[in-house]
DNA sequence: CTGTTAGCGCTTTCAT
DNA sequence: ATGAAAGCGCTAACAG
């Protein structure tokens, strides 16, 4: 049982010539040409071998290992995390590498232990994932490899892939205004710390951004805005309760998937239809937004266009600097009236 | 930029010893005693310019690369994926050890692939995960590493983890006694093709074994059996609607969680109490499970211990034959009575 | 057009 | 107690 694995040499050795040659006719070099017949003498004996190239090996002479580290703060925790690793996954396996995962929890001490272990194992790149999107510290000895931040950013690598959140926040707008709904719309979620204050976030406030000038820029206001710190069910069920005392809103334009589930529920109780009394449009197109019933229109983030794009950017020929923003799919469902009301 | 990678030599060289010596001291092997001063000066050494070890180069040596692969079926599709990733990096964290991730879509091609590219790597064992629990197919080279099956069987490899499906569905049934609710009982979901048939699931049919048994040893008998052959909410919505024309349930007892929503939804429209009317328990305790009004009482997957003990008994020593069953946790909420009706 | 030779960085006998 | 030397499997100069 376990013999030993067929190298390079067993293949040349069967193929009547040398390792050289083997070799070169394996990794297929193009300047040099050896004859047919030793091409087909080599490919047939590493065939009928099974011969398998030792990477390790190959790393060690060549310092390219084919695999690449997907460094993340968080990889259970939220349900972006999935789509952002599938797409990193296939564009990796597109180019033939593989991909080490690595997780930080956000800590400066692992993230420096998963930079280190990447680069031990000679990875070719580096991507640095981060689930909420945000400025990430991303240690100093990165700094001798390829590195592509993704739906995060730093001050130090520059090339990025981001969610275009700012053209996300207009189309939410639009399709307020394309369901014929122009007034007494509420917006929900709306906080302050992240639009501008302490915990400002980028990708928030470009949506917000995106929000505000398309409402301008189609002369509409909010009839109210109501905020909140946490963007979960509950708070979208508390918020939802308390406007429905005070306003009677005929859409409901809520940060995020949760926050509109929550506002279902309340909705629910009030004994308020959807879409007939009043509509709703959210981001992100969680799970849940297509179980809600109606379904809920939204508007989604492109993580497995944005893994895919980032590890293609990684291994394709020379970094370029840059953000790359990828647009947000809108999924219109029926939370929204089809025509003018 | 750029400087060469520091080297062992270039630590023994300045610690004024072979690298023989330094190799010794720094990998820790205990049998050799060096000085004292020797191990100073080779740690300071190592220290001060910053050395680490190159893996490749170690890997060639001693055939070890410290990192393993984690094969799996889907990565994104299930919110399963996700626990059981987190689980195995954490053990492979803990183990010093890195994890490749490779994803199969289930497809034999694409198995062979991924084997072929850990193995290729040198990779010190596999984990063959499944998003849902069926028996795997595994290539045949797999057979020169250790393998843990996690979440699913195969023939050819014994050592498994996967979930205790059977208790679990004791489990749920012990929830609806303490809740009082002994008599019209309705369980939904059930599939006599995956419990029985052509489709037979291992853990889907333990889970019901483990209910039947559990239900006969309590002398209780269900009011009905409702079957889909789908578990997403809308089966769960019009089952439940169905339902309730011809009977007046006590408790609805959900093969999973979507399916306990799809019922929350049209017990909603029905004017039904939750769970002063109809009491709820269900599987898997989804995220939706803590987000429902009120939260859905339901016995989870321990997906995050499964992960975590696979990749603990892939590289803890000689791999020990048989399955690991992991307890699964029952979560109560509200969806359940607190006690005697 | 093909083969010989010299390492990549590390561990490990085997001498001293 | 320490060091010299060989070699893991592969690629890249350099000869022939």
């Amino acid at each position: 049982m376990g013999k030993k694995r067929v190298t390079l040499a067993d293949v040349a050795r069967l193929a009547g010539l040398s390792t050289t040659a083997a070799s070169m006719i394996l990794t297929g070099r193009p300047d040099t040409r050896l004859s047919p017949e030793a091409h087909k003498k080599v490919h047939d004996a590493a065939a009928s071998l099974g011969y398998r190239p030792n990477v390790a090996a190959r790393a060690l002479r060549t310092d390219k290992s084919r695999s690449i580290a997907f460094i993340s703060d968080y990889v259970a925790t939220t349900r972006f995390a999935s789509g952002l690793i599938r797409g990193a996954l296939a564009a990796a396996e597109e180019a033939k590498h593989v991909m080490l995962l690595l997780e930080t929890g956000g800590e400066p001490a692992r993230e420096i232990q998963a930079v280190e272990a990447a680069l031990d194992r000679q990875v070719d790149g580096l991507i640095f994932a981060a689930m909420r999107a945000r400025e990430v510290f991303v240690p100093d000895m990165a700094i001798n490899v390829p590195v592509v931040m993704l739906n995060g950013t730093s001050a130090r690598f520059s090339s990025s892939v981001l969610p275009d959140e700012y053209q996300g926040g207009r189309t939410a707008v639009e399709f307020l205004v394309r369901a014929g709904i122009r007034d007494d719309i509420v917006l929900l979620g709306h906080n302050a710390q992240q639009e501008e204050g302490l915990f400002r976030s980028e990708a928030i406030s470009n949506r917000l951004r995106g929000i505000r000038d398309a409402m301008s820029d189609a002369g509409m206001a909010f009839l109210a805005e109501v905020s909140c710190w946490n963007w979960e069910p509950n708070f979208g069920y508390e918020l939802t309760r308390k406007v429905l005392k005070t306003h009677r809103p005929r859409a409901l334009l809520c940060l995020n998937d949760r926050l509109a589930f929550g506002a279902y529920q309340a909705l629910g109780e009030a004994g308020l239809r959807i879409p007939e009394d009043i509509g709703l449009v959210s981001f992100d197109n969680d799970e849940i937004a297509g179980y809600l019933r109606p379904g809920l229109t939204t508007i989604g983030l492109p993580h497995e266009d944005m893994g895919h794009r980032a590890v293609q950017r990684l291994l394709e020929g020379p970094l370029t600097p840059g953000a790359d923003l990828l647009a947000m799919p809108a999924i219109w469902r029926g939370s929204l009236p089809e025509k003018q009301a």
